[in-house]
DNA sequence: CGTTTTTGACCAGCGC
DNA sequence: GCGCTGGTCAAAAACG
């Protein structure tokens, strides 16, 4: 695995939040958290470094061709901690190549490792119920359209939406808990079997990363996994599904995907704003 | 040797 | 009731 292929890796994260949107396959209805990863062009000079890609560690345990994408979905699960019921899907986007897809399900219970997060992040809450369409995901590489969503959801009632750098270090975690309608719906914070009361869809879209491998000190890390995970695994997944049009090819994998992702948090912030 | 990845099969829920 | 899709588990293989 170390494929390596990836290279384009914009940075634009898109956090979405469904509380049940999508209690179809298993009536477990469980809180879901989707971000959506544009790879764009222009890691290459990151993927030759080799930042730390700690965060927590995900092992795969299932893949699956989805209908309708002509990608496969893989599924990870946190292996950080044994009792760690974190999981993660990530598909890619169908209309958009370089869009990834990570969907995270539930919530870490153990203090994930330590990273230097010093991104900034924006995260912008809002209220959604879906995603993506049923025929086409439009909004894959479309963010205005994301906004326009977004906009609209918290028009309707969401909370101010929470876009700050300073949330960057360790706002970004409060905002986590209260962008969503409430401190309960907090996507990660709440517990992943405790999810099935999740009234308003909301939306939250992380511009780069969303620190995952922050760590709060004390309290557990719901939500801290989100951005560095999923760099791992898109890029693996990457890898597996095909290999970006991009130009470059071999050499790091998450490594150079960790970084790009810091590199995209500094250089590019998508703030969302409600409106 | 241990851990992770890969692939297939099975199970469950939903739609028709 | 049947069929389809999605998700998870298990066994085997590969890699570190």
């Amino acid at each position: 695995m170390d494929g390596s292929h990836s290279e384009g890796l914009d940075s634009k994260i898109t956090e979405e939040l469904k509380p049940e949107t999508q209690a179809s396959k298993r009536r477990k209805v469980v809180q879901k958290t989707v971000v959506t990863v544009k790879i764009e062009a222009n890691e290459g000079k990151q993927r030759s470094e080799g930042p730390p890609s700690d965060c927590w560690s995900w092992r795969k345990y299932g893949q699956k061709p989805i209908k309708g994408s002509p990608y496969p979905r893989g599924y990870y699960r946190c292996s950080t901690s044994k009792g760690c019921s974190a999981k993660k899907q990530v598909e890619r986007s169908r209309t958009d190549a370089s869009m990834l897809i990570i969907t995270y399900t539930s919530s870490h219970n153990h203090p994930g490792p330590v990273l230097p997060t010093t991104n900034n992040l924006t995260v912008t809450t809002t209220e959604h119920t879906k995603l993506e369409p049923p025929t086409e995901d439009q909004p894959t590489t479309t963010t205005p359209q994301k906004e326009d969503l977004e906009q609209e959801a918290q028009d309707q009632d969401q909370q101010p939406l929470i876009n700050s750098e300073e949330d960057a270090n360790e706002d970004h975690f409060h905002y986590s808990q209260s962008p969503f309608n409430n401190s309960q719906e907090n996507p990660f914070a709440e517990n992943l079997e405790d999810t099935t009361t999740y009234e308003a869809p909301s939306v939250v879209l992380f511009e780069e990363e969303p620190l995952s491998c922050y760590n709060p000190p004390l309290p557990p890390p719901l939500m801290a996994f989100s951005a560095i995970d999923k760099s791992e695994e898109e890029y693996d997944f990457y890898d597996e599904l095909e290999e970006l049009p991009s130009s470059s090819s071999s050499s790091s994998s998450s490594s150079f995907f960790t970084s790009f992702l810091r590199n995209n948090f500094f250089d590019e912030r998508i703030l969302v704003h409600p409106s």
